[in-house]
DNA sequence: ACGCCCGCCTGTAAGC
DNA sequence: TGCTTACAGGCGGGCG
């Protein structure tokens, strides 16, 4: 579920709440969601006695720092959250993992579809165990480039549009929503090639890649009908409201009044205006 | 090299 | 009111 903007509004959550906190006791229910891992006991040991020193991200990973030198990566894919808690507080459905702190408090992971994971180690089990962190491209909002730079990265590319948006490797955080509200804010349709872009159109989506991100994160996020996105106090994003095209299939779009077109592509829906993006 | 399809899971909503 | 089906913010792998 979760893109850029949301996990980086987790992230600012748990900079708040558990920076400095030191992990008292860990419980883990089931193996899924720490199936990079050996065995349960393995991942609780590495974690129980030590201080999260800080929280880091890049792209859709979180990154805890821990005092033992040890990183905690955690990816929430589909239907992660990561959730404050009291102790005393009733364990919802489809909670894995549970870390309680010597101060109180409690972070839990809950994950209805299982598609998440933690992992923890040191930095080279990290590089070892999940190589995808270390390939992950650019991050729009932690590292931007100039859109000159972003261009030549382009040009490399003979896939669609979408499709090297949606790529991790060039650009680390986007996913079908805000390739779709990126796409919509440039002008250009997710089926364009890189190779037919004039330069003007290139500028154009970099400074929607900065700019959509940069909102969303300001509004939060996006929390869809489903609430399945919240933060780390349970509160929902507003950037919904923002969007642009975004499951808003046959509605007027916001800047010409054509009905906004869905279609399938890799499986999956895009959403765009047939007018505005050429 | 690229696009397409599936699988991994559970929950929800739409369709009959 | 059921039951069945389609679909959902991600991503890796296999195939043509």
């Amino acid at each position: 579920m979760p893109e850029l903007p949301e996990v980086e509004t987790i992230r600012r959550g748990l900079e708040r709440e558990v920076t400095g906190k030191r992990i008292k006791t860990v419980e883990v229910h089931g193996t899924r969601s720490i199936r990079r891992h050996k065995n349960k006991k393995e991942f609780i040991a590495r974690l129980e006695g030590t201080k999260i020193n800080a929280v880091g991200r890049t792209g859709k990973f979180l990154v805890f720092r821990l005092d033992s030198g040890d990183r905690l990566v955690a990816h929430l894919r589909m239907s992660g959250q990561l959730l404050r808690a009291q102790a005393r507080d009733p364990v919802p459905k489809h909670t894995h993992v549970v870390m309680t702190f010597t101060q109180g408090g409690q972070l839990r992971y809950v994950d209805p579809r299982t598609f998440g994971e933690l992992f923890v180690g040191t930095p080279e089990d990290v590089a070892e165990h999940m190589p995808e962190l270390a390939e992950l491209g650019f991050d729009p909002v932690d590292e931007p480039m100039s859109w000159v730079v972003f261009g030549e990265l382009l040009l490399r590319r003979r896939q669609k549009l979408k499709t090297v948006l949606l790529d991790q490797t060039f650009i680390a955080g986007l996913g079908n929503i805000y390739s779709d509200e990126i796409l919509f804010q440039a002008g250009l349709r997710y089926d364009r090639t890189p190779d037919t872009l004039s330069s003007m159109e290139i500028r154009r989506l970099y400074r929607a890649l900065v700019e959509v991100m940069h909102e969303a994160v300001k509004h939060r996020g996006s929390t869809l009908s489903d609430s399945q996105y919240v933060d780390v106090f349970g509160r929902p994003g507003n950037y919904q409201v923002e969007h642009q095209v975004y499951d808003r299939e046959g509605e007027a779009c916001r800047r010409c009044r054509t009905p906004i077109v869905r279609v399938k592509f890799q499986q999956r829906s895009t959403f765009f205006c047939p007018h505005c993006q050429v």
